[in-house]
DNA sequence: TTTATATATCAACATATGTTCATATGTTTG
DNA sequence: CAAACATATGAACATATGTTGATATATAAA
C-alpha cells in the first residue's frame, strides 16, 4: 500500500499526530510507567493527601526509594507537597494524569 | 492521618493494587511512552497494517530508528508482522495496548 | 545475474533511570 | 537543648533506553 492510498480518515488523525501532542503524552504515560509510581497516584485518587510514610507502609516500599519518586513527580509537576508538622503530605496536582489513570481504571487494567 | 484511618475504599483499592497487576500496566505504559511508539500505534489503530516504509513517511521518522522501535514492540508482543513481497507488515498484536491508546484518545490526550 | 528496493541488524555511544546506603535537614517532644 | 521522628538528599552504581551510521539480508525487477 502507497501512503497516497491511505483511507482519509487516517490522515486525519495523522494530522492530529504533531509531536508536541506525542510528546506530551509520552511525557506522562513516562511518568506514569514504573510499578511504584502507579501505586502512589492511586493511592493519592481516592485520598486528598498522603504523608510518605503513609504511603510506605501502604505500598509496602522504602523510604528513601519513595521519596526519591515523589519528588520526582513533584519535580515533574505531578505532585505537590505541603508540610504538616513532622509530616509532608504529598497530593494530586496535574490534572491529566488523573484522567489518564481514570481511563486505566475504567479499562479494568488497575 | 494514620494508616489504620484510611477510609474502607481505599483498603479495597489497595488491595487491587498486588505488586502483579502494578507491574502489567507498567510495562504497557512503558512501551507506550515515547512519541514514536504512540505515533506507530495510533497508526495502526486505523489500519489494519503498514510496512515500515509508509509508517517512516508518515511520521517523518528515520528507518533505522523506526525499526528498532518496530522490533522492540514485536518483542514485547505488541507487534505482529508479515511479509508480503519486498514489504513487512506491522499490525496490532495486544488488545490491552488498542484498550489504553482508546482511553487515552478518548480522554482526548491524543 | 546484476541492480534496486525494503527492512533488519550491529556496534558504539550518550543519556536516562532505578536503586541502595549513608547522611543531612527540619520538626516535635521531653 | 537533646532525643526521636519524618523526610530529603547526595553519591555511587548498575542497568535500560534512545539514537546514529554503517552494513547485512531478503526480495523483486530489469
Amino acid at each position: 500500500m502507497k501512503v497516497e492510498e491511505i483511507q482519509f480518515s487516517q490522515k486525519e488523525l495523522v494530522k492530529n499526530l504533531d509531536p508536541e501532542k506525542l510528546e506530551r503524552v509520552a511525557f506522562i504515560l513516562k511518568t506514569l510507567a514504573h510499578p511504584l509510581r502507579i501505586g502512589i497516584i492511586s493511592l493519592l485518587m481516592t485520598n486528598d493527601k498522603l504523608c510518605v510514610n503513609d504511603i510506605c507502609e501502604l505500598l509496602d516500599s522504602e523510604q528513601s526509594l519513595t521519596s526519591h519518586h515523589l519528588s520526582n513527580m513533584k519535580l515533574s509537576g505531578i505532585l505537590g507537597s505541603t508540610r504538616e508538622g513532622k509530616n509532608i503530605y504529598y497530593y494530586l496536582k496535574l490534572k491529566e494524569v488523573i484522567t489518564v489513570i481514570t481511563c486505566l481504571n475504567k479499562c479494568e487494567l488497575i
